[in-house]
DNA sequence: ATCAAAAACTGATATATATCATTTTTTTGC
DNA sequence: GCAAAAAAATGATATATATCAGTTTTTGAT
């Protein structure tokens, strides 16, 4: 079992920096006791589509695979959150079921921020709300973006751009260094580009004699950015 | 050339509801009164993606697509903007550039709320962030069920769908009637939902045929609402 | 009402990708 | 470290959809 060691919020990053980093002294403190955190471990679920929401969602340490059920198993993966990100804020601030399923895809430790507390930061600081604004902003961007990409680009350009993303998010501070891998199950890598895995195995191999990219066993690196960047960018 | 009323916000339904209910009679005014009215004939461009944003863009009257470019001249369609709808927020509030453009696909008549007028209601009412987070939300909602549609649906399926939604949209009041019709260009309406004009057309021809729709020149009348629904949310 | 320009439509063909079936390799839990 | 289970990889085939090239119809401006 994991140990945690003592943890402030402040030390979360991303989302410290544009949620909460504007609190006054005692709304941080009140939010940063009333937090519960919990474990999980890979392939856990953490909430399912449809579910009632009971509070915000943010990762202290590990990825969480955010996704929507098709009608005969088919799963999309509409993001993938990393550490210091928030989820399940949508539900909250509607008051709607959960739209999305959200699991995670290795050990995870998770903050939960009871929605009561939420609601009473969101109501004392609109500096709180700006920063909700600019998260949900972001994640619109990121969203249409992808839609045009699943709409008009091949698997192979979507393979090229999501690769550069993963490894960029996944490793922010020493992107691009070609020591980094990729630890995702091809069958999640193929419900994040919009593939079946078969196709995107395929691609993977193509792109592994062409020297873009190595892989170990479910590991895959990053060897040619440059190529990547080109294949992601260029219709044909 | 069109003769437009004199026009307060509150007549503008959906966003007025949404984002412009909760302000206080001075702020209120201070909106209503600060506002442009521009008037645009059909095919005229709103914003350009790249652009500098100036302010909020809120349809008074007629419909405005927003889309994104791709590479070699392909458009996806993210949205279709209605009355009383918000376009150009985000850009406003991160102070990035437009991700995406607006052109209208009909006369339309558009207020603009100017920058420093939005922002000075952003930091006066909780309420007003609360409402912007909500039509973000909202955006954001759709996003995800569109991503899922094109990542893995079939055309005949986005289409049934993207016909509901349209038909539903386009006469809120009076859906379901099949008296009613789409006013949409083949162009568009494959834009909207990521495929090649030639094959929506073909694929338009066959529902024809089957009696799920009525076709008359461009007008598109919705003859069969359940079979519609069937084949929208069906994977087979 | 007319006419040019734009859009809608049709047909033939090519191809990217899904699907199904099976084997090989890797991962994971004990 | 080993065995069972899961994932990855490979091959063959079917098909949905894009693309290209052309004709017909509709639209919209004068």
């Amino acid at each position: 079992m994991k140990q945690i060691p003592p943890h402030s919020c402040k030390e979360c990053g991303k989302t410290y920096e544009t949620i909460f980093s504007h609190l006054g002294e005692d709304d941080f403190n009140l939010f940063s006791e009333s937090k519960v955190v919990r474990q999980y471990k890979n392939r856990e679920i953490v909430f399912n589509e449809g579910g009632k929401a009971q509070g915000v969602y943010c990762i202290r340490e590990g990825k969480v695979k955010i996704y929507k059920n098709g009608v005969d198993g088919i799963e999309h993966i509409t993001r993938i959150a990393l550490q210091g990100e928030l989820m399940g804020i949508k539900a909250i601030l509607s008051g709607h079921p959960y739209s999305v399923s959200a699991a995670t895809i290795e050990d995870t430790v998770i903050c939960i921020i009871p929605k009561n507390v939420f609601f009473q930061l969101t109501l004392r600081s609109p500096q709180f709300n700006q920063a909700i604004i600019v998260f949900l902003s972001n994640l619109l961007e990121n969203a249409e973006a992808r839609m045009l990409s699943l709409a008009h680009k091949h698997v192979r350009q979507r393979l090229a751009e999501s690769l550069l993303f993963l490894l960029q998010s996944f490793n922010p501070v020493t992107f691009p260094n070609s020591k980094l891998y990729l630890n995702i199950t091809r069958h999640d890598l193929a419900n994040l580009i919009g593939s079946s895995s078969e196709t995107l195995i395929r691609i993977l191999g193509e792109m592994k004699d062409e020297g873009i990219i190595g892989i170990k066993g479910r590991k895959i690196f990053i060897l040619d950015h440059q190529k990547l960047d080109k294949i992601a960018s260029f219709i044909h």
